[in-house]
RNA sequence: GCCCCCGUAGCUCAGCGGAUAGAGCAGCCGCCUUCUAAGCGGUAGGCCGCAGGUUCGAUUCCUGCCGGGGGCGCCA
């Protein structure tokens, strides 16, 4: 084997092929080589494989073969005795099965939802609230220090239109035309308590902005709710107003000033936000002297930074676009990376009904809640929904269809695997039967060699989710994993007192496939049942 | 006009540089005297939008086109 310039040589790149005929892992190695090198890949791989077999990379308690194939893929073969191992480590320390090295060990901030408190969760909101739990879950898989934060607007022309909707319904009056119509309006109508209603109509106490402070205080309450029967719960919730009050935007801005990069123009004081490559410079005070919603995004994120973050990520959903290029320019000119201002877009949701999509609208009153939602189809079906898809990608959800096929549902389908597995230990432990601490010789079975190669990639399927900070991969897995255990369940008996040995191994490989499918769960937020 | 996302099985979606393209649901045919049938087996179903290009190799990367969605306010 010719020695190899440092620079020339490839990144190993291993993979799972999808053909078991071919192993266990394959590497296209041989292939890499092939220019560099100016020798045939075959002849390479053929070198490789002798090594690995019984040459200077030999190494019989993991590479139990290594096989030469067609173009130039060295096929490998992983040795009985390591996955073994791995059954055995799982039993050992269940609560560190799974757990990966920190991946990037920071403090970051996630914010999302952020709905402003003029009306219930939607199921609009639905996908936000899942996604950015489910993003954080990843992250802290990864070793990351996650807060959950919530930011909502609770002053301002918005609340001033939900207290002039309490008051024309409680009045009995028509509901004005920019006003909030629905049921929840009337609900709040009828709860305004009576101390606030009398304050609210004191000489010059402005009744909208006194009953709209006092609703969006109880919507808030509402939406905590519902998030808390999502199984989302947040560290901080921050009001746009508070920023304001603590002068956060003056002083941001006033830091943005110092750089040169804002200046005065009709009346309006603007970013100069092209200057970082955005279509058009950005408003930042109105003419009238008012910030716009820009300028508490600029001020907010220096008080992210002050709280010793180093990296933020913003959920948002696809309509947010155009004011991704502005906030990142403006916390790059304040000094920030722009790398630590990460915006995820979450793609549209088509929620529909027998094939028509449901329009919503706070203000008409015409939507679906997320209470709603999770009436119908549970918390964990919608959660494993949406962490089963892309988060960028456009998505129907056909609410009928989720409600009809509940039973048939995947999620439910994983969390029967892991009921029916901890009914058979309860079954094994009546028998005297307990989970054997030692497997050696468990892979010479055929239903349980098959397991155990889907059992022990969880810590990969981990690193994947938390490098590509999507949960899809969670979701096949698990599901894949459910397939396995069915298959095993049907081929093998795992409770025998005629074999009891046998039957001890088959409990341990029982059990670890309960705790893999366990851990895949919670990464998710998915409830792991003992019984169904 | 400019910018972003999507186009894979009847439907909803995975896969995103490798060896026969996957899952769930829907369809059809079977399987409960045995550890939970919310299960299992079998069967059927795909010019991976179209056309070029890069590569030993493209559903995957690049370009163009077609189709769908979204964004381009001193709104949020």
């Amino acid at each position: 084997m010719p020695a190899l310039e440092a620079a020339a040589a490839p990144a190993v790149e291993v993979e799972r092929p999808a053909n078991p005929a071919f192993g266990d892992l394959a590497t296209n190695l041989a292939m890499k080589l092939a220019r560099p090198l100016r020798r045939p890949p075959l002849e390479i791989a053929e070198a490789l494989a002798a090594s690995l077999r019984d040459g200077p990379a030999s190494a019989p308690d993991l590479v139990a073969a290594a096989e030469v194939a067609r173009p130039g893929f060295l096929n490998l073969r992983v040795a009985d005795a390591a996955y073994e191992a791995v059954v055995a480590r799982i039993l050992a320390d269940p609560a560190g099965w799974g757990r990966i090295p920190a991946v990037n060990p920071r403090r970051v901030n996630v914010e999302f939802v952020s709905a402003n408190p003029t009306g219930p969760l939607t199921v609009g909101n639905a996908r936000g609230a899942f996604v950015g739990d489910l993003l954080c879950r990843v992250l802290e898989a990864g070793g990351q220090a996650v807060t959950r934060e919530y930011y909502f607007n609770d002053s301002g022309t918005q609340i001033d239109h939900l207290g002039a909707s309490v008051a024309a319904v409680r009045r009995r009056e028509p509901v004005p035309d920019d006003g909030y119509k629905g049921a929840y309006v009337e609900q709040l109508a009828r709860e305004v308590p009576d101390d606030v209603w009398a304050a609210a109509f004191e000489p010059g106490a402005g009744t909208s902005a006194v009953l709209g402070a006092w609703a969006s205080r109880r919507v808030r309450g509402m939406i905590e709710a519902s998030l808390a029967r999502l199984g989302v719960h947040f560290d901080v919730w921050k009001s746009e107003a508070s920023l304001h009050e603590e002068g956060w935007v003056d002083r941001a801005v006033e830091r943005l000033r110092a750089t040169g990069t804002v200046y005065e123009q009709d009346g309006a004081t603007w970013f100069r936000s092209t200057a970082y490559g955005d279509d058009k410079d950005r408003v930042i005070y109105r003419s009238d002297g008012r910030p716009t919603y820009f300028a508490a995004d600029i001020g907010y994120v220096t008080e992210k930074f002050s709280r010793g973050f180093d990296h933020l990520i913003y959920v948002w959903g696809v309509d947010h676009h155009g004011t991704v290029a502005r906030n990142r320019n403006a916390a790059q000119a304040m000094g920030y990376d722009p790398d630590h201002y990460q915006v995820i877009l979450i793609g549209w949701v088509r929620f529909v009904v027998d094939g028509v999509e449901v329009s919503m609208s706070k203000r008409a009153g015409t939507f679906v809640t997320l209470d709603d939602l999770l009436d119908a189809v549970g918390a964990d079906a919608a959660r494993w929904f949406f962490a089963s898809r892309a988060t960028h990608v456009e998505i129907d959800f056909d609410i009928e269809l989720a409600r009809k096929q509940s039973s048939e549902n995947p999620v439910y389908y994983v969390q029967y695997a892991h009921a029916r597995i901890a009914s058979i230990l309860r079954k094994a432990a009546e028998a005297g039967l307990a989970p054997a601490p030692d497997v050696a010789g468990l892979l010479a079975g055929e239903p349980e060699a098959a397991l155990v190669r889907v059992v022990a990639r969880l810590p990969e399927v981990v690193e994947d989710a938390v490098l590509a900070e999507e949960t899809q991969g969670v979701t096949a897995y698990a599901t894949e994993l459910a397939t396995q255990f069915h298959a095993f369940y049907r081929d093998a008996r795992v409770i025998d007192a005629a074999t009891p040995e046998r039957s001890a191994q088959r409990l341990a490989l029982a059990l670890a496939t309960k705790v893999t499918l366990a851990k895949a769960l919670a990464l998710l937020g998915i409830s792991a049942p003992e019984s169904m």
